[in-house]
DNA sequence: CACGAGACCTGTTCGC
DNA sequence: TGCGAACAGGTCTCGT
């Protein structure tokens, strides 16, 4: 479900309740969640550990705790939400947290696939992540030489972790829209021009989805409405917001891929 | 290295 | 109405 921008809209509303409280104890509901340590070890080693702060890399939560460092994935379904005073447990929670001062964390995912570490040093996880598209590292000479070092569709290189870390499905077709480049293109085709509007664009949408608190789709949702203002995305068979032609939808990667025929015209390259 | 298919899961929507 | 297929914000692994 959630990339960058709902990751870190989410964030944003957990660190005030969260920050300072301590951990009463633990109720996994479904064992997979939990990748590391084992459950007995989890309950161990995070009972009385007070939750320090939050922060994001990519699509991981980082959770730092007075003596350990607890790791969320959220994939597709997850989510997380705090709830105050008595709490039944819902159909689709995989782990609860019980705090101080009457509070839970809550992580429901109805699709099982999230995942939850509890490690020393979370860097493990990290270790095969490409840059933070926010960050300073990532500019538009190192997008243009990175793009160069490869031979892969734009659509399957910006959502390959190891390369970009932090967009997912919609934020990189909308930012392949706004950059006018066809989702098949060569990376190693883009010139120093489009390699610096796409630079533009990627954090554009980014920054975007972060001020409008992300998209809520489908069933949940959680206060973000980026979805209102999809170029885009599921939006197959309608108008493009420039031309006005009918989006399309391919598959690249076996992800649902939508643009605009006319605004991202496939160029042609070689043997003139 | 690049790419496609399959796996992991459940729920909703689409098409006949 | 019913029922199977297709689809879903992600990532890993395997075979070619």
């Amino acid at each position: 479900m959630p990339e960058l921008p709902e990751v870190e809209t989410i964030i944003s509303s957990l660190r005030p309740a969260l920050i300072g409280k301590t951990i009463l104890s633990v109720d996994l509901r479904w064992n997979r969640t939990l990748v590391n340590p084992s459950p007995k070890k989890f309950q161990k080693v995070i009972l009385g550990q007070q939750i320090q702060d939050i922060f994001r890399r990519a699509k991981f939560l980082q959770i730092k705790l007075s003596g350990s460092y607890l790791i969320i994935h959220l994939r597709m379904s997850g989510d997380l939400l705090v709830v105050l005073g008595g709490y039944q447990p819902a159909k689709h929670d995989r782990l609860i947290l019980k705090m101080t001062d009457d509070m839970s964390l809550v992580f429901s995912d109805p699709r099982k696939f999230g995942r939850v570490w509890l490690l020393d040093d979370p860097s493990v996880v990290f270790q095969n992540l490409g840059p933070e598209p926010l960050s300073d590292e990532f500019t538009p000479s190192w997008l243009y030489a990175a793009l160069h070092s490869r031979h892969r569709q734009l659509k399957a290189l910006l959502l390959d972790q190891s390369f970009l870390a932090g967009l997912g499905n919609i934020y990189t077709d909308e930012a392949l829209h706004l950059a006018r480049l066809h989702p098949l293109t060569p990376s190693d085709t883009v010139t120093v021009e489009q390699a610096e509007i796409l630079w533009i664009s990627v954090r554009q949408v980014l920054q975007e989805g972060i001020q409008r608190n992300g998209a809520s789709i489908d069933w949940v949702y959680r206060g973000g409405d980026f979805q209102n203002h999809f170029r885009v995305y599921g939006r197959q068979g309608k108008a493009c917001p420039v031309c006005g032609t009918k989006i399309e939808r391919i598959v690249v990667g076996q992800r649902g891929t939508h643009f605009c025929p006319t605004c991202q015209a496939l160029i042609k390259t070689g043997n003139g």
